[in-house]
RNA sequence: GGUUUGGUAGUUCAGUUGGUUAGAAUACAUGCCUGUCACGCAUGGGGUCGCGAGUUCGAGUCUCGUCCAGACCGCCA
């Protein structure tokens, strides 16, 4: 037997029982004619003891072990004559009567704790290691219990878990697909799905009226902190309902999630709902953060007309209101100037304004505006005495963007974004298409499935770029978790969706002919969304990266570092798949 | 594809205007230590300064190139 029981388990009531453990070692303190051992487990740490009670066998074992070995014991489970309150076990310890070695370690190249001294590299070309320290290993743990919530209350609702194929079908609609070379089929590729859409569409069409599957999906695209290629979906779809069914379903798991993972509850209201429009007009961003309040003001008509050019010339001039913030000294607005000045955020320079005690306004362009037009401003942003209000101009789709960056800095800035705070939320109405200028034609917003919301829907062939989707997004602080939306039902409405997208006739129907043809057979009016699962996870974790609760996560440039993939196959494989691999000089 | 930051001991980092033998902490090894839990004390080993070229009497330090890594932009229906 290796264990009778783990190293997380022993409390004051299991004093003098005879256990057996098995574990890693975290730690030898050696102090000459006695010894600790932490051992370590998934479950938690037990101290071991070994003194001049011990057999002199396990005594001169000591010296020969080290960080990171097996190892097996049997011993009494005694009292600590000195406690230690920040560990479970801490109140008692086993003294060793007999130890195996079970494997032995190498020092291990950073150290296996909480804090590690490992950097970001090394941690990932030694996962398995970095897999045992705390954080990522209480990541996992937070992963299973979420995923096990989504379950419990996807079931408890009738929802049946379904999967689908991994090996389909490129189109090339949205992402850039990752392709797999068939050796059956020599010359032609099977492509790795970015989501089961049109799958769990036509599971709609088969009579399963609610469908739920924690999938993974691929997208060949550059990779950030909150993006992976190969990433999990709660991928969901449920046939008669309208977009109210949908949001009230999924708020409800939002909501278990909240309650039965983190312990929070959110209480009975709605989330919040914002059109996209207002959005982004308020927030300048298609998922803001309303932890805090700090919206954009549009003061394009109060700025304009005072023969300052840098506003006058502008198309849009926006402003925000930064609470308490008039004691930025001017080493800070120069900061600010410079981050909004950031090629990512590209402004040409920052005006402000800080509202003193009095109520009275001074600016950095006084010299253009009369006291009653700053204060006209002022008012206009709900400036109140010790504000400052930070003032961005030019085109408007670029200042909305870079106040919506200086927003979140801001924001972060005033310590008013924050961390176990949650704030959860529906964005709705987004636009169905966006015009492509590189391809000079619309592209789908958020697929072409989405259907068109039915006052809309005459646009369609008169002012494409008018029409507004039945589609929405979930958000929390922030950060996009899910998306979904109404699709199209109907074979004409679909039809007339990839022409809008600049299909042919023949091209539709060769990319996606077989989800017309299903319409052709009852398709259920459908709709449904996806949840980024790995973001939810770090979302609940409390870090803005999704790796850490990714077991086996890839690196920046795509690859993992620890089985160094990709890699190149041999001849043979390229002759089988009727590959050959260009050489380029 | 672009912007930007970094690469020095096993690890995390410092290294000034270019100047003698490249340091610290930690980890590791050895010895001492009867209540440690970030144990303590002493001693010791450990370096292709990412790689290549150039400038210079002299390069970890300056220049160019290159590779790798991180953050961000583009991209991500």
């Amino acid at each position: 037997m290796y264990r009778s029981t783990n190293c997380g388990s022993l409390r004051i009531e299991n004093v003098s029982q005879e256990v057996t453990l098995a574990g890693w070692i975290q730690k030898v303190r050696d102090l000459g004619s006695m010894a600790f051992i932490d051992l370590r487990d998934r479950y938690g740490i037990t101290q071991l003891s070994i003194n001049d009670t011990c057999a002199e066998e396990v005594r001169n074992m000591v010296s020969k072990l080290g960080r990171e070995y097996v190892i097996s014991i049997t011993g009494k489970v005694v009292e600590r004559s000195s406690k230690n309150k920040k560990i479970a076990t801490g109140e008692v310890e086993v003294v060793v009567e007999k130890l195996t070695i079970l494997s032995v370690s190498e020092v291990p190249p950073f150290t296996i704790e909480d804090e590690t001294d490992g950097g970001e590299e090394l941690r990932a070309k030694y996962r398995y290691l970095d897999l045992r320290r705390n954080p990522i290993k209480n990541a996992m743990i937070l992963r299973h219990k979420m995923a096990k919530e989504v379950r419990n209350y996807l079931d408890s609702k009738g929802f049946l878990e379904i999967e689908t194929p991994i090996l389909i079908k490129s189109t090339p609609e949205g992402a850039r697909d990752f392709v797999v070379p068939s050796r059956m089929n020599g010359g032609e590729f099977y492509a790795l799905p970015q989501s089961p859409q049109t799958f769990k569409q036509l599971l709609m069409v088969a009579g399963f009226d609610k469908y739920f599957q924690i999938v993974k999906c691929f997208r060949d695209e550059d990779l950030r902190a909150d993006r992976q290629p190969e990433f999990t979906q709660i991928d969901c779809e449920m046939s008669f309902v309208e977009r109210e069914d949908v949001i009230s379903t999924f708020e409800g798991m939002a909501k278990a999630m909240f309650q039965n993972v983190l312990g929070k509850s959110l209480g009975e209201a709605e989330f919040p709902r914002m059109t996209w429009a207002d959005a982004m007009e308020n927030y300048g961003s298609d998922k803001p953060d309303i932890r805090f309040d700090m919206k954009i003001n549009n003061i394009t008509d109060l700025a304009k007309g005072h023969d300052f050019g840098v506003f006058d010339d502008a198309e849009y001039i926006g402003a925000i209101c930064a609470k308490g913030a008039s004691v930025y000294t001017r080493k800070q607005l120069d900061a600010l100037t410079d981050f909004v000045k950031k090629p990512q955020i590209g402004s040409k320079g920052l005006a402000y304004a800080r509202v003193k005690d009095d109520g009275s306004v001074k600016s950095s362009f006084d010299k253009f505006f009369s006291p009653e037009a700053l204060k006209a401003i002022s008012d206009k942003v709900g400036g109140e005495a010790t504000d400052l209000i930070l003032i961005l101009s030019g085109d408007k789709k670029q200042v909305l963007h870079a106040l919506c960056e200086l927003r979140l800095e801001m924001g972060e800035k005033l310590g008013l974004r924050k961390n176990g705070v949650f704030a959860p939320m529906w964005v709705v109405d987004f636009p169905l298409l966006e015009w492509n200028e590189e391809q000079e034609r619309y592209t789908a917003m958020h697929h072409p499935f989405t259907s068109p919301l039915q006052e809309d829907m005459e646009l369609l062939t008169t002012d494409p770029g008018k029409v507004r989707a039945d589609a929405y997004d979930f958000v929390i602080n922030g950060v996009e978790i899910g998306g979904g939306s109404i699709r199209i039902h109907d074979r004409e409405l679909q039809q007339k969706m990839f022409k809008a997208l600049g299909f042919t006739p023949e091209e539709a129907e060769n990319q996606f002919g077989f989800l017309l043809n299903a319409f052709k057979y009852g398709a259920p009016p459908h709709g449904g969304l996806a949840f980024g699962f790995d973001r939810w996870c770090s979302m609940f974790g409390g870090t803005e990266s999704i790796r850490d609760y990714i077991a086996f996560p890839k690196n920046n440039s795509g690859r993992d570092v620890m089985i160094d993939s990709p890699s190149p196959i041999f001849d043979e494989q390229l002759k089988e798949l009727s590959l050959q691999i260009k050489k380029t000089l």
